[in-house]
DNA sequence: CGCGAGTGTTGTAAATTCTGAACGCTATGC
DNA sequence: GCATAGCGTTCAGAATTTACAACACTCGCG
C-alpha cells in the first residue's frame, strides 16, 4: 500500500533530531535537565543523553519526559516534523492536515521558521492581478496563506500554484512574485518581516 | 521500580496504547507481523512485542516499524490521540493548539470520531441567547468549535464555558444545550449528523 | 581564595528492549 | 496422513537504554 504522498519539492528525512527539540523545548520553558528529570520522574543523565542523541529513548521514557513539560507526543512529533520546514517553500492543504487535519493558523506556518518576528497581513488579489513583472528580492522572511481563490506564487526559479488552503514560507532575499491569472479573487493572509508594506 | 507517573490534568491517561494502535494500523494495511517486519528491517518477535504492549518500544524502533507501513510518527501519534477523543467531551483550544499551532480545523474535531458524516455550520449566538430550557436530545453526532466569543454548552450533567479556539464532540443522544449568558456574541462552527437543523 | 549551589557530562551496574531461533497452531496441497 | 507454508508467540542471549553516583565546570558571594 503505496500513499503517493506528494510533495512539491524534497524534503529529504531530516535524520528527526529528538535531541535537539527535546533541548530547544526545555529552554523554552527555563528548566534545567535536572528540573525537568525531577519532574518527569528520570534522571537527569537521561535527559542529557537523549538531547544528545546517544540515545533512542523508548517512548515510555520520552513520554514521562514529556509529562514533565508538559506535552503530548503528538506535540512533540509535530514541532519536531517543522524542523525540516526551514527549506521549505509551500505547505500544500494536505500536507497540514496530515497534522492538524484540515487547515492551517498563520502561526503553523510562522512557528516553522525558527527565527519569526513577522506580523500577518490579510491581502486580496482581484482576478488578473500581480505584484509586477519584476521580481522582489528584500531583506527578511515572507510568510503566508491563501485563504480562497488560486493564486501563483514565484520563488527563485519555481513556480506554485497556491490553492485555498495552501501556506508557504521563505526567505525574502529569494526574489519572489505573487500574480493570479484566474478568474476568481484570491484572498491572502501573509505576513512580512520586517513589514515591508 | 514504581513511579507515580504524574499528570497535571486529568484527560484520563487512556494507557497510550501503541500495541493496539500498530496492530489496527498493520492489519488495515493487511501485513503480517513478519512481513511488516521484513519491510522495516526489523524481527518479527519486535512487531509482537510491540503489539501486546510488552514493551515500549524505542523511538528509533518504532521509527523504523511505521517506515515499514509507511506513516510518520506524528501520525501514528495523532491517530493514537483520538483514540481517547471518542469518550472526550471537550477539546480546550490548548490542547488543540498544542497539536497544529494555534486554532483547530472542524476536519480535526470530526477526525476524532471515528464513524463521521458530518455537515458543518456555522452559528452566531447574540448575548443572552440560548437553545432553549429543554435539552436536546436527537440520534447522531455533534461537533462543534468557537470562533469567538463565550459559550456554555451543557453535556449530560457536565456544563463547560467554551471559550474562543475550545471545540467539543459528543453523541447527540446526550441531552444538551448551548446558552450565551455572556455579553459578547457568540460564533459557533458546529456540525451535526444527520443535519437536524 | 574558598565555598556552595547550580549547570551539563560522563562511568558502571541494573533494567529494558531487540534479535535469532525455537515453538504451537491453522490451512493448503499432495 | 504427511509435508509445506503461513501465522503469532515465546525464550535465552546480545544490544541498548536507564539509574545512580561521581566528575568537571561556571557563577555569585563572603
Amino acid at each position: 500500500m503505496i500513499r503517493p504522498h506528494f510533495r512539491i519539492f524534497p524534503r529529504g528525512t531530516p535524520a528527526l533530531d529528538v535531541g535537539v527539540r527535546l533541548q530547544s523545548i526545555r529552554k523554552l520553558k527555563g528548566l534545567s535537565q535536572r528540573e525537568l528529570a525531577k519532574r518527569a520522574g528520570v534522571t537527569n543523565s537521561t535527559i542529557s543523553m537523549i538531547e544528545k542523541n546517544s540515545v533512542s529513548p523508548s517512548i515510555s521514557s520520552l513520554k514521562k519526559v514529556l509529562a514533565g513539560i508538559p506535552m503530548s507526543l503528538v506535540e512533540f512529533f509535530s514541532l519536531d516534523a517543522e524542523q525540516d520546514a526551514q527549506t521549505q517553500v509551500v505547505y500544500r492543504a494536505a500536507e497540514l492536515t496530515d497534522i492538524c487535519s484540515g487547515a492551517i493558523t498563520m502561526k503553523l506556518v510562522g512557528k516553522a521558521h525558527p527565527s519569526r518576528a513577522i506580523s500577518f497581513l490579510d491581502e486580496t488579489y482581484p482576478a488578473g492581478s500581480d505584484t509586477g513583472d519584476e521580481m522582489y528580492a528584500h531583506e527578511g522572511e515572507e510568510a503566508g496563506m491563501l485563504v480562497s481563490g488560486q493564486l501563483e506564487l514565484t520563488v527563485g526559479s519555481e513556480v506554485f500554484i497556491l490553492e485555498a488552503g495552501d501556506s508557504y514560507y521563505f526567505e525574502s532575499s529569494k526574489p519572489h512574485r505573487f500574480r493570479n491569472p484566474f478568474e476568481q479573487p484570491a484572498r491572502l493572509i501573509s505576513a512580512t518581516t520586517p513589514a515591508t508594506f
